[in-house]
DNA sequence: GCTCTGGTAGTTTTT
DNA sequence: CTACCAGAGC
């Protein structure tokens, strides 16, 4: 136990053994949250406080998860089983499959991700003759998540008016199409659970008396429902409640425009009666100057439970800003910084660019591969999202669930067997007529395109009969086989890395059945009844005996039902270029969590970052601020910030302030590596030609912009400050002499247009 | 049933 | 500017 501790700071300690009572953990970046985390479960286990099957720790990615339980397997000689770590979902599904009667679930019930939410959306819309202008699937996908993650069902929503009305009336109908198809989204995951556990007294007595501790990572982004969820598995505080030990730093909430309520941890705070609230201020990750950048800036924001970061690392180097004169510039600039970077030993891996949106990865990602440096892109396609995966997988499922319309409609005619809109429409009408799912209803529909869909019916059953003994990944081959998808990419001329993918996916079922404790040779299709034997007994409302959510995988679900759990809960990696050495480019929201030794910052203007639709949210710009401090707190050794004077934005170009945050970060950790003064290229056709760094198409804007400024005395992209409007961006200049007028961009201001030879202008 | 074209929208993301 | 989607046309 002594090294269990051993290596702990004076807070990291005191957290670690806190007492079993609720407590809130404010954890700063790189303050060793993790390793509290795992470091109180393993000391709990240790001291025999409880036992491993009264833990359940929760985060919100697979990731976290993985990483928490690879670090107490180190930490602790017993295996970790028994203790219930994983994703809110992950959880939630466990316990819905295991009590998916009293959840009034298919046990084979399946999940769906957002591209397969939205299709039955899209579905529903359609059959119920549904304006999609007025009401786009999306929106209603948005209003139906939103509600669920608040914990509403359509009977518990106020509705005002008739849209709001008929949102409603479609979240209530694509309810019953989910429950009548047998599968849940991912918000339904946690609802539905919780529900279960409110609903039924004797199951979640027993939950509750089980888990003595609960532990939250990343508590600043659990929404309304994850936090109910929470209250309702730890029991009323003091009174045989269990401990919440809850883990977050509000300062890097980023996540409220997915549903994350920093407030929970207030909320926490209170009806918890936290008596134990530490603060984990001691950072191990960056230099100095980078962290005094972060204390100042996030400073600025109102709404703090309060926390200063500090290190006993050296100042080290100031925080290098740069301004460029394009996106392109800015682009040229980082591939020399990186190139410089390299040059003195910096491993590709360990430099991160930073970006506040997706479109602005283009031109960097440009410049790299030009310059031949290698980079990889995070962010876009997983593994199972693919469409031929999701194919493969739409198969599995009707082998599994065939009531799941959304994968029937899928592969019904994919590869195409002469199925056409004609013989879809008859079935759908032979369903709506029975009200029974598109398979159930094939028997109905007559004639030649009846016999065309039993010719699919019967490839279903025929492929469920065939492999009804085989292991999982056999049967993923012969599904391959037999559904004709192999062949049909075969054909295709672009088809090599569909191939590729398909295969790969016997691979993943390999790796899968042996991950998760299913014997090699385990019948993929084997139910958990003939499996489970283990497990505590617990009693439900109807006094029967059923099971504890506490059994390994293969007592719960069939080895096939796992797989497409797996599939829709964890959807993979996105490339398959991991193991190289590149250079990292992401947005700052998927940089949370992840630390370099070299961080560019990119395009810190106004309107890209802070982003413009910030201003308009509540407390938007207090959100920008947080994702601006992740962004900072990323960085160990050398921190790059850098903005440009025009970007191609939409088709186009767009003439930004630079971002207000430099005005909150302290002038003396700053090392302004361009000339501080804007447009100073721009000051004569002459030097722009050699003051611009490096790219033609610079001089070409430079050329193009010294043209129309010609005879003002102002130019386009130039700073100016105004005795009313304040700082601001010429935009646009029209006319010359004494008439010219120029268009000016005033940030939060807004747009204006002043007479050059009347307004008071100053240069900046 | 597949390909082409025109129209449109265009933060951030995990499960 | 570009990527995606829906509907028309072959």
């Amino acid at each position: 136990m002594q090294n269990l501790l051993h290596n702990l700071n004076e807070e990291q300690l005191a957290a670690v053994t806190l007492p079993p009572q609720s407590a809130l953990i404010l954890a700063g970046a790189g303050s060793g949250k993790t390793r509290v985390l795992t470091t109180r479960i393993a000391w709990l286990i240790q001291t025999g406080q409880v036992s491993p099957s009264g833990i359940l720790a929760v985060t919100f990615t697979n990731k976290a998860a993985k990483e928490m339980l690879t670090r107490l397997s180190a930490m602790l000689p017993i295996n970790t089983r028994g203790m219930w770590i994983g994703t809110f979902h992950g959880l939630c599904n466990r316990l819905l499959r295991t009590h998916h009667r009293d959840a009034a679930l298919p046990q084979t019930f399946q999940i769906l991700d957002t591209q397969d939410q939205l299709s039955a959306i899209k579905r529903l819309i359609k059959a119920h003759n549904v304006d999609d202008e007025k009401f786009p699937p999306k929106e209603v996908m948005y209003f139906i998540n939103g509600a669920k993650d608040q914990g509403l069902r359509a009977d518990k929503i106020d509705a005002y008016n008739a849209d709001e009305r008929k949102k409603v009336e479609l979240y209530q109908l694509y309810d019953e199409q989910c429950q009548r198809e047998g599968v849940v989204d991912f918000a339904e995951l946690l609802l539905r659970s919780y529900e279960l556990l409110s609903r039924n007294q004797p199951l979640r007595e027993h939950y509750q008396q089980r888990f003595r501790h609960i532990l939250v990572d990343e508590f600043q982004d659990t929404n309304d429902l994850q936090y109910k969820w929470l209250k309702l598995l730890a029991g009323v505080p003091g009174q045989h409640g269990s401990a919440l030990f809850a883990v977050g730093d509000d300062d890097q909430s980023i996540y409220a425009f997915r549903g994350a309520n920093v407030g929970n941890m207030s909320a926490f705070e209170r009806e918890f009666q936290v008596k134990n609230l530490i603060k984990l201020e001691q950072n191990y990750r960056s230099h100095g100057h980078i962290l005094d950048a972060a204390n100042q800036l996030i400073s600025n924001n109102s709404k703090r439970l309060g926390k200063n970061l500090r290190t006993d690392a050296g100042q080290g180097e100031p925080v290098r800003v740069y301004e460029a004169s394009s996106d392109l510039a800015e682009a040229q600039w980082i591939v020399e910084e990186t190139k410089n970077l390299i040059a003195d030993g910096a491993e590709r891996r360990e430099i991160a660019v930073l970006y506040r949106s997706n479109a602005q990865s283009r031109v960097i990602e440009h410049a790299l591969f030009s310059a031949g440096i290698p980079y990889h892109v995070y962010g876009g396609l997983r593994y199972f999202q693919r469409a031929e995966v999701k194919h493969a997988i739409a198969y599995l499922q009707l082998m599994d669930n065939p009531h799941n319309d959304s994968a029937f409609l899928r592969v019904v005619n994919f590869p195409t067997r002469g199925i056409g809109l004609r013989s879809i429409e008859a079935l759908q009408a032979a369903a709506d007529q029975y009200g029974i799912s598109l398979y159930a209803a094939v028997p109905h529909v007559a004639g030649k395109a009846g016999s065309s869909l039993a010719g699919f019916v019967r490839l279903i059953e025929g492929a469920r009969f065939e492999t009804q003994q085989m292991a999982l990944p056999e049967l993923v081959r012969v599904v391959l086989e037999h559904s004709g998808l192999l062949t049909h990419y075969q054909t295709e001329k672009e088809g090599a890395d569909r191939i590729e993918n398909l295969e790969q996916m016997v691979s993943a079922a390999t790796q899968f059945v042996s991950e998760e404790g299913y014997g090699q040779g385990a019948p993929a299709h084997l139910g958990p009844a003939a499996q489970a034997q283990s497990g505590a007994a617990v009693i439900n409302q109807d006094g029967i005996e059923i099971l504890d959510a506490d059994a390994p995988l293969p007592a719960v679900m069939s080895p096939l039902s796992a797989f497409l759990s797996h599939a829709s809960l964890e959807a993979g990696d996105n490339q398959a270029t991991v193991g190289q050495d590149a250079v990292q480019m992401m947005t700052v929201h998927s940089a949370k969590g992840l630390e370099f030794n070299n961080v560019f910052i990119t395009g810190l203007e106004e309107g890209l970052f802070p982003h413009e639709s910030s201003s308009r949210e509540h407390d938007g710009v207090e959100e920008e601020r947080r994702l601006m401090y992740v962004a900072i707190t990323r960085a160990r050794q050398r921190l790059y910030m850098c903005f440009a004077q025009t970007r191609m934005l939409h088709g186009q170009t767009r003439y930004n302030m630079k971002s207000r945050f430099f005005d909150e970060l302290p002038e003396e950790s700053l090392k302004w590596l361009s000339a501080k003064v804007q447009s100073h290229w721009f000051a004569s056709p002459k030097s722009a030609w050699d003051a611009a760094p490096v790219l033609g198409s610079d001089n070409a804007i430079a050329q193009k912009i010294a043209h129309k400024s010609a005879g003002s005395g102002w130019r386009i992209g130039e700073s100016v400050q105004h005795a009313k409007f304040g700082e601001g961006v010429i935009v646009n200049i029209e006319g010359s002499g004494p008439s010219a007028r120029a268009q000016i961009n005033f940030g939060n201001v807004g747009m204006k247009v002043l007479d050059l030879s009347i307004a008071k202008l100053e240069r900046i």
